[in-house]
DNA sequence: CCGCGGTATTTTGCATACTGAAGACTGCAG
DNA sequence: CTGCAGTCTTCAGTATGCAAAATACCGCGG
C-alpha cells in the first residue's frame, strides 16, 4: 500500500489533536506531531476563509499566534505548499494561493477523469458493510442539507466521495483523488448551499448504481454529477455567507 | 514540483554551500535552496538504487554524509514521504519505500488512465516548435537504444512522456502524472533494456498521431503503449545489470 | 535455559540562535 | 520636489542544542 502518510495526510478532520481517534491502529495514543496540528490549524483557517487568498503568512507570526516555534510551522507550510494551498516565495514568505480561472477549470477537469474511474471500480459491487456505510453517509449529507449547515454539507460531501474512492480498491487512485479533492473542497465551499440539494439527490442515484453492481451506470452518473458540480463552481459562488 | 536537473547530482563534499554560483549566465544568482538539493540528491540515490528498498535512513547520518545540517535533510525527507518514496516511521527514522505487487499494479493502472487522457489532449495538434521538440526527443531516445545506454533510455523516456503531458495544456494533470511517473520510472529502470526497443517504435507512431492531430488514435496508441510497458514491468526485470 | 527489568543508545521532535538577503524607509543632494 | 543612496527592519534559510520516546542490549533472577 502506498501508505501516503497514514498519519500525515489526514488533512482535514478539523481541529486539535484528535488523539482519541486511534484511526490507524497505532498501539498507544501518540502525542500527535505538532507539525500536524499546525498544518490542520492553518488549513482550516484557509478553508474557512479566515486566511484570505493572497494573504501573506510569516512563519514567526503564525508561530507566535499558535504558541509554537517556527520549526513546526515551517514544516506545515512546506506541506501546504505541496498540497497547493499556499505559494512559498523564495525570500519573502508564504502567500495563500489564489486559484486562477484556468487552474480551476483544469482541476475540475482532472477530477472528472479520476472520480469517474473510481466510481466505475467501486461498483464491484461493495460488501454489505460498505453498502451500509454508503447509505449512512448519504443520510448524513441529507441531514446537513435539511439543517442548512454548510460546514456539514461540505464535510459530508468530502466523506462520501472519499469513501467511494476508497471502494475503488486502488490506493494510488485514492491518493491522487485526495490531492485533487482537498483543493476542490475549497472551491466547493462557496457553492455548497446552492448545489447541495441537487448533489445529494444525485448521490443517492449514484449509490444505488454502485451497490447494484452497475459500473457503467455508476460511471455515467458520477460523470454527470461531477460535471454539474464543476459547472456550479464555474458559474459562481453563494450570494451570502 | 521536483525541479529536477536544477540541482547538481550529489554533493558529498563537506564544506558549506557553494553560494553565489551563477554558473551559466542566469540573470541573478540564485541561492538554490539546500532542501531542494538534498531532496534531489536523496531521490537520485533512491532511483539509481544506491539506497535500496527497505533501507534505513537516519537524518543525522544523511546530514553528515551530505555535509549539511539535519534541518534541510529533515525537510527533504518529509517531502519525499509525501511523494511516496520513503516511509517515515514516527520514532525510528525513514525507510526507503518498498512497493508491493499490488501497489505496482495500481500505480500502472492509474498511469494508463492519466497518460491516455494527456495524449488525447496533446493531439490538439501541437505547434511547429513543439512538433520539432517531440521528434528531437524521439531521436534522443533512439540514440540511447542504439548505444544500449540504460540511463539515457530511462531519461529520454521520462522526458518524452513529460513533454507530451505538458502539451496537454493541463497543469494539474501534468502535476499528477509527474507524481506517478517518477515512481514508475523507478520501476521502469529495471526493464528499460528489454523494453526500450519496442517502446521507441511505439513512441514514433504516437508522435505521428499527436502531431497529425488525431486525438482518438493518440489515445489508442498511448493506451497500448502504457499497457505494454506495464506488462513488461509486471513480468520481470532485466536479467543482467 | 528462559524471562524480566533496567539502562544505554539511537533517533526523532521541537526550540532557539545566527546569518544573509530583500524590501522599506529616511535623509540628503540635485 | 524628485531621485538616489545608505541604513534599518524583517524574514527566510540554516545550524545547533536539548529533551522525550522507542528500541536494543545487558545482566540478573528464577
Amino acid at each position: 500500500m502506498t501508505n501516503p502518510g497514514a498519519a500525515e495526510s489526514r488533512a482535514f478532520s478539523a481541529g486539535k489533536r484528535s488523539r482519541a481517534r486511534k484511526a490507524n491502529g497505532n498501539r498507544v495514543a501518540r502525542p500527535a506531531p505538532l507539525r500536524e496540528v499546525v498544518h490542520d490549524a492553518i488549513l482550516e483557517m484557509i478553508i474557512d476563509r479566515t486566511l484570505r487568498p493572497g494573504q501573506h503568512l510569516a512563519e514567526g507570526e503564525l508561530a507566535a499566534e499558535l504558541g509554537v516555534s517556527r520549526q513546526p510551522v515551517r514544516e506545515a507550510l512546506q506541506r501546504l505548499q505541496t498540497e497547493g494551498w499556499i505559494d512559498l516565495e523564495p525570500a519573502q514568505g508564504a502567500f495563500v494561493h489564489t486559484p486562477t480561472e484556468q487552474e480551476t477549470v483544469q482541476l475540475l477537469s482532472v477530477r472528472v477523469l479520476l472520480e469517474t474511474h473510481a466510481a466505475e471500480l467501486a461498483a464491484a459491487p461493495p460488501s454489505e458493510a460498505d453498502t451500509a456505510r454508503l447509505w449512512e453517509l448519504q443520510r448524513a449529507g441529507e441531514a446537513a442539507v435539511a439543517a442548512d449547515d454548510r460546514g456539514a454539507m461540505v464535510k459530508a460531501n468530502a466523506e462520501l466521495h472519499a469513501f467511494i474512492t476508497e471502494l475503488s480498491g486502488n490506493a494510488v487512485l485514492q491518493e491522487l483523488i485526495g490531492i485533487v479533492n482537498r483543493r476542490v473542497q475549497w472551491l466547493y465551499t462557496s457553492v455548497a448551499r446552492q448545489r447541495s440539494k441537487d448533489a445529494w439527490a444525485e448521490h443517492a442515484e449514484l449509490i444505488e448504481a454502485i451497490t447494484g453492481g452497475k459500473p457503467d451506470r455508476a460511471r455515467e452518473l458520477m460523470h454527470a454529477h461531477i460535471t454539474r458540480t464543476a459547472e456550479a463552481i464555474r458559474t459562481g459562488p453563494d450570494t451570502a455567507h
